[in-house]
DNA sequence: AAGCCTAGCGCC
DNA sequence: AGGGCGCTAGGCTT
């Protein structure tokens, strides 16, 4: 059963199966849904992330939806074209201009209305090639922005107090606006005396290339990885400036003030916001929150972070892509490299990691491409699944994700080069330029299946986690189990202590669950790692 | 002043 | 190294 939400002038229409309608005033809504999410509908929308915030601030929870606006991008990606930008946006808020609140509820009708555009994507996807897949993903994509909407609703626990304490260990105290901290002060002071070439414009990389230039040091730019293959004094203490100034201006006091309210950190997450149906996110650099602040991820009294996480989540997702046996025998343990070693493949773990990534990604030189061949001999459907996706994108195809997620089509200029290269008097260099960027659209489509495969197991882990935790008649989510942060392949809980063995199994359970949603019967297992901890640092 | 680009580095 | 991102600072253009 479901129930179609579309906006109209008068207020918002509630649309059951049958055609019925009932006309409710924007400000009743979340009433209006209460009400009926008993029954379990799936609540037909143009856009989770603008409908589902006023209505989880109403304390309502929806169970199921069907977003248009994220389902439209998908299939827009299938047929090529451009994805509807016209969804409508949010309700003004209360709090702004005046002038501006009858505007703000015109512009919030989308271009297509709500029952239209349901029909047109139930046709679409009864109309693929796959059509019980796509449903799967349309309903798994659903499924990540209503939890991403409730992870932002509840906020990520963070202890402002720990943050605090961290930088000044690492910083110095917090200086006055304008002026960096004591210890970074200390170390550029340090590394100037130590090159002897008078001020260094430490903050400037073209200009401190060139001050290393005339210090004797032979560098082309100021990456680290460069700067560690120097011996020199002051490439110690510079290196220490570059990393603690990075603490201090991505991370730092001015952060701490900017994202983080009443103990929470609530990052906007954005379902399908990667090429690849990753999620991306929007403020605060939430899924780069660096190892070194997650010691400020603090569970609140009587609660626990429980942190799950996806052991080798991509590589074997390429076993059950491809339906490699032996690579599924190599990850029926909790660590997949240690059994590709096992398997006598290769002689270290860290030759199977390397190795392994290399194929995922198109490594050509170093260790990884030494010991391709050797997986390759060991592991050839695997190895064949990502050569063939890398092939097919060098003659400019597009690629699918188990679920039917498409990789976009070259640009037109790709295709114009690859054209050129092969005509006529085509000259050596265009020949060499095309070749190169055909390898590096191969590289992307290679990539492309394994990361949009391992996005879509993500997504169903999640919307499983979510069922597990879900009880609509335990109050407010925020008194229960929730969801509060997600990165690609780790999932973290905030739980009440006396609740934290459910929580885990949860996780596991859901795990288990995704591999047989997305592969149906395969060998290929895809354990978590599940550890309940006071603060995020110590889950690893 | 605002917008855009690059360098660099954090995460998976 | 090879895939995917977001963010900040510096430095340039408009």
């Amino acid at each position: 059963m479901h129930i179609v939400v579309d906006r109209r002038p008068a207020g918002v229409a509630l649309i059951d199966e049958a055609g019925g309608e009932t006309l409710v005033p924007e400000a009743g809504l979340a009433a209006a849904v209460a009400e009926r999410e008993a029954e379990h509908p799936r609540w037909v929308w143009t856009d989770t992330a603008q409908w589902y915030p006023p209505l989880l601030r109403a304390g309502v929870r929806v169970e199921r939806c069907h977003d248009l606006r994220l389902v439209d991008a998908i299939l827009a990606g299938i047929d090529g074209r451009a994805p509807r930008r016209d969804w409508g946006r949010a309700p003004v808020p209360a709090r702004s201009d005046t002038l501006f609140d009858l505007d703000g509820v015109v512009d919030a009708r989308p271009a297509i209305a709500a029952p239209l555009a349901w029909r047109q994507q139930r046709d679409a996807i009864a109309a693929h090639a796959d059509p019980a897949r796509l449903a799967l993903l349309a309903a798994a994509e659903s499924a990540g922005a209503l939890t991403a909407a409730e992870m932002h609703h509840a906020g990520l626990p963070w202890s402002a107090a720990a943050h605090d304490a961290l930088l000044t260990e690492a910083l110095g105290p917090r200086p006055v606006p304008g002026r960096r901290p004591a210890r970074l002060d200390a170390l550029a002071t340090e590394v100037e005396r130590l090159l002897g070439v008078g001020p260094l414009p430490i903050d400037s990389p073209s200009e401190l290339v060139k001050a290393l230039r005339r210090a004797g040091l032979e560098v082309a730019t100021t990456r680290s990885a460069e700067l560690k293959r120097l011996d020199h004094p002051a490439i110690a203490p510079l290196l220490q400036y570059k990393t603690l100034s990075r603490l201090h201006t991505a991370n730092g006091w001015n952060w701490l003030d900017e994202w983080v309210r009443d103990g929470r950190f609530r990052p906007t997450f954005v379902p399908g916001g990667v090429v690849t149906g990753r999620w991306a996110s929007d403020g605060g650099g939430a899924l780069q929150l660096p190892r070194q602040v997650r010691a400020a991820v603090h569970a609140d009294p009587g609660w626990a972070l429980v942190v799950a996480d996806a052991a080798q989540l991509e590589p074997r997702i390429l076993a059950a892509l491809s339906g490699d046996a032996a690579m599924a025998r190599a990850g029926a343990g909790v660590d997949l490299y240690a059994g590709i070693v096992e398997s006598g493949a290769v002689s270290s773990r860290e030759h199977a990691k390397v190795g392994m990534l290399g194929a995922m990604y198109g490594g050509t030189t170093g260790v990884s491409a030494q010991v391709l061949p050797r997986l390759a001999r060991s592991f050839p459907q695997a190895i064949g699944y990502v050569e063939a996706a890398a092939r097919a994108g060098e003659r400019g195809e597009r690629v699918a994700t188990r679920l039917g997620r498409t990789s976009p089509a070259p640009s037109a200029a790709w295709r114009e080069r690859q054209h050129e290269a092969g005509a006529e008097g085509a000259s050596e260099a265009e020949g060499r330029a095309a070749r190169g960027a055909a390898r590096s659209w191969g590289r992307f489509t290679r990539n492309f299946v394994v990361q949009g495969t391992a996005a879509e197991w993500a997504l169903a882990w999640m919307a499983g986690v979510r069922r597990r935790l879900w009880s609509p008649d335990a109050g407010p989510l925020t008194t229960q189990p929730h969801l509060v942060f997600f990165v690609h392949d780790e999932l973290i809980v905030h739980s009440p202590l006396d609740r934290v063995d459910e929580v885990e199994r949860a996780l596991r359970e859901a795990a288990v669950d995704a591999g047989r949603i997305v592969f149906g019967a395969s060998p290929v297992s895809f354990p978590v790692t599940v550890a309940a901890v006071q603060r995020y640092s110590d889950a690893k």
